[in-house]
DNA sequence: CAATGATATATAGATAATCTATATATAAGA
DNA sequence: TCTTATATATAGATTATCTATATATCATTG
C-alpha cells in the first residue's frame, strides 16, 4: 500500500531556498522550521535534506560554513544570488502548477454548466 | 540538467479521478482534457497514463468498458464509489499540502516582522 | 495509392525524488 | 550509565513519471 504520508513532491528545494532567503540556517534547523511553519505537514527527513543541500551547493545556489553555537559546531548554509534566482523561478513554476490544478479541479463542480464545460450534467452516479 | 519540464508531482491520480467524476472518458481524451484545462501546463504522457489507469482499476476506483465511437473502439473509464471516496481524500490532502506551502512561502515576506517570524530583517544580501 | 501524422492503447526500461536504514558524534536529562 | 534529542552523512529501496518502443486505425496529402 502506498503510504501517502509525507510526500514533498518536488518542491523541497523551493522551500529550503525560501527559508535561506530569510536567514542562514543549519540543516537540522531547516527540518524543524519546515515542520513548525507547516503545522507538521512537512516532515523532511535528514536523508532527503543533506544530499539535497550538497547538490544545491554544487550548483552554486548556496554556500556553507561552519560555526560554533553552544559548544557545538554546526554547518550553516547561505543562499547565493544564483540561489535567489532559482527561488524566484521555482516560485513562479509553483504558482503555474497550483493554478493549473485549480483549473482542473474547478472543472464542472460549480452549480451551472458553462465556461470551460460544454456539456450538461454528468455528475452523480457511482458504481463500485 | 533536470529539465523541470512537466512534472505532475504525485497528483495525477487526483486529476484523473476529478475528470472521471464529471463524465466517463477514454484515455486519450483525459490527456487532451488535462492539457486544455490547464492551458498546456499538464502534458500527461500515454506511458504514464495507462499504467496508472490499470492500477486504479485494480484498486476498484474505476471500471472500464469498450465502446465504439466513429468506427473506432475506445476503452472508456467510469469512476466507482470507491474512486469518489479516493478523490475526496486526495483533494483534502492537496488542500493541506497547498496551504502548508503557502505558510512556508508567506514566511517573512510581508513588510513587517511578526506572526510566525520572531526575527527582524534578514532578507537582502546575496553572495554568489 | 503510398507516406505521413493524428488518434488510441499498451509495456519495458530509464530517470529523478524521496524514503528507510544505517552510521557517527555530541549534549542533555533521567 | 543509559536514553533521547541534536546534528550530519551516505547507501540502498521505493515510487512516480518519463522516454522509447510497439501496434493499429483513420485522415490528410502528395
Amino acid at each position: 500500500m502506498a503510504s501517502d504520508k509525507n510526500q514533498l513532491s518536488g518542491n523541497t528545494a523551493m522551500l529550503l531556498l525560501q527559508l535561506l532567503s530569510e536567514k542562514d540556517m543549519y540543516g537540522y534547523e531547516m527540518i524543524e522550521t519546515l515542520q513548525q511553519r507547516s503545522n507538521d505537514v512537512f516532515e523532511l527527513k535528514a536523508g532527503t535534506l543533506y544530499p539535497l543541500l550538497h547538490g544545491m551547493e554544487a550548483r552554486n545556489q548556496l554556500i556553507s560554513y561552519e560555526k560554533e553555537a553552544g559548544g557545538k559546531v554546526r554547518r550553516y548554509y547561505r543562499i547565493t544570488t544564483e540561489g535567489r534566482k532559482e527561488l524566484k523561478q521555482k516560485k513562479k513554476e509553483w504558482e503555474i502548477y497550483r493554478e493549473a490544478v485549480a483549473q482542473v479541479i474547478a472543472g464542472c463542480d460549480m452549480g451551472y454548466a458553462g465556461g470551460i464545460c460544454s456539456w450538461i450534467g454528468g455528475v452523480g452516479y457511482g458504481i463500485g
